[in-house]
DNA sequence: TAGATTGTTAATCGATTAACAATC
DNA sequence: TAGATTGTTAATCGATTAACAATC
């Protein structure tokens, strides 16, 4: 556990800039100034010097950053560098889109099994894993030390296997089901993707560009 | 175009209020005082009470909000009482999944068609329709006057493909690749869906609450 | 009417930006 | 060394919370 608290708007930026400084490196750009950086982001300058002050001094006066070093900096500081095992929970199109996803693989995330209560779902082979069931899923999370659970079932069933699933020493909920799941244990962490609410989002605003 | 500006902050708030205003409904509550529903959404009252006055005052002193009028006030807002023509242009495993995703139209957005470069989905059928070659793309955008695309396409394609739909008189895109889109058009509005960031951001706070 | 609760103003808090001394 | 650019403090801005008069 980190000593400061950083603040959740300065954890959403990082990783951009991680997927900035990707590109800086794939342009074998070696050096970057704050100030060049923040007008390919369009950000302030200021707010990147702050924001990367939180977690130290990656920079060198009169130079700048070094593109290599602040983005393996920044993986270290998201946890990049683990390793996670996955399960994919709920194997309908949502699911199975997420599993096929292989650049999750490459930045940790191992899907290790996906699960539903659908007969019909269950054994097919989905990225060459097969569908469990769903009353395989204990056994499995507790077998093969899964940290991660991604949550794609109805917001009905949501709730009880985020329940379980924390029971059974489960450290994150990538929770894709529209309800905010009311979880007691501070060492499991909730990241809700509510693509409804994205949408409306994008509703109200162009409604209001009329 | 509304007179006075309202924040992000707010206009992100708005579609849980009314996911939390839809549950109430279904459980035939009538009304709710923004401190009961405080409590229930774990924020402040003054927050929610400040956030609904931006837009008019939908409550009444003594008696607090009635459930089903503030739902529709806030359906209003939100433009979900418009009819929105969608496409989905990436028709692999995201794009079928966000297809087949029947809440979206319930809630006004209707998918027209699906596009693909690959010839392997050309031609298959999600959802009742067929799979389009991305040359059929431009007459179909102006000739169904297509108000949002959804783009689950490679982060390499994205950009050219958002200008075109911008020239073509698109009125906003779901962006789900993992770049930032420069839209020079300021009547096109872009929302982005970056499931990876959302990824990183549940990693940092995973390796963080160790 | 009395009680409850909004709408709204004022106070506080936190986040962003600006400025500049430190230093490479 | 001189120039550039960071790290960091101070100033500003905006968002959240508290308080309360208005009013149903």
């Amino acid at each position: 556990m980190s000593d400061k608290k950083i603040s959740t708007a300065v954890i959403k930026r990082l990783p951009r800039y991680y997927r900035y400084l990707g590109e800086l490196l794939e342009n074998d750009i070696v050096r970057i100034s704050s100030n060049e950086l923040s007008q390919r982001m369009g950000v302030t300058a200021s707010q990147i010097r702050q924001d990367l002050n939180n977690f130290g001094g990656f920079g060198q006066q009169g130079y700048g950053y070094n593109v290599n070093h602040l983005y393996k900096e920044i993986a270290k500081i998201l946890g990049l560098e683990n390793h996670y095992s996955v399960i994919i929970i709920g194997s309908g199109n949502l699911g199975q889109a997420l599993a096929n996803y292989t650049d999750f693989e490459k930045r940790g995330f191992v899907v290790k099994g996906l699960f539903d209560v659908n007969p019909r779902l269950v054994g097919i082979s989905v990225r060459g894993m097969d569908v469990q069931d769903m009353d395989q899923l204990k056994d499995f999370v507790v077998e093969n030390n899964i940290d991660i659970a991604i949550l794609t079932v109805p917001k009905t069933k949501a709730p009880a296997i985020a329940n379980d699933l924390c029971e059974w020493g489960i450290r994150g909920i990538w929770n894709f089901a529209p309800v905010d799941l009311q979880i007691s244990n501070f060492d499991v962490v909730v990241e809700n993707v509510h693509l409804s609410e994205s949408l409306m989002t994008l509703s109200y605003r162009i409604k209001d560009s009329y």
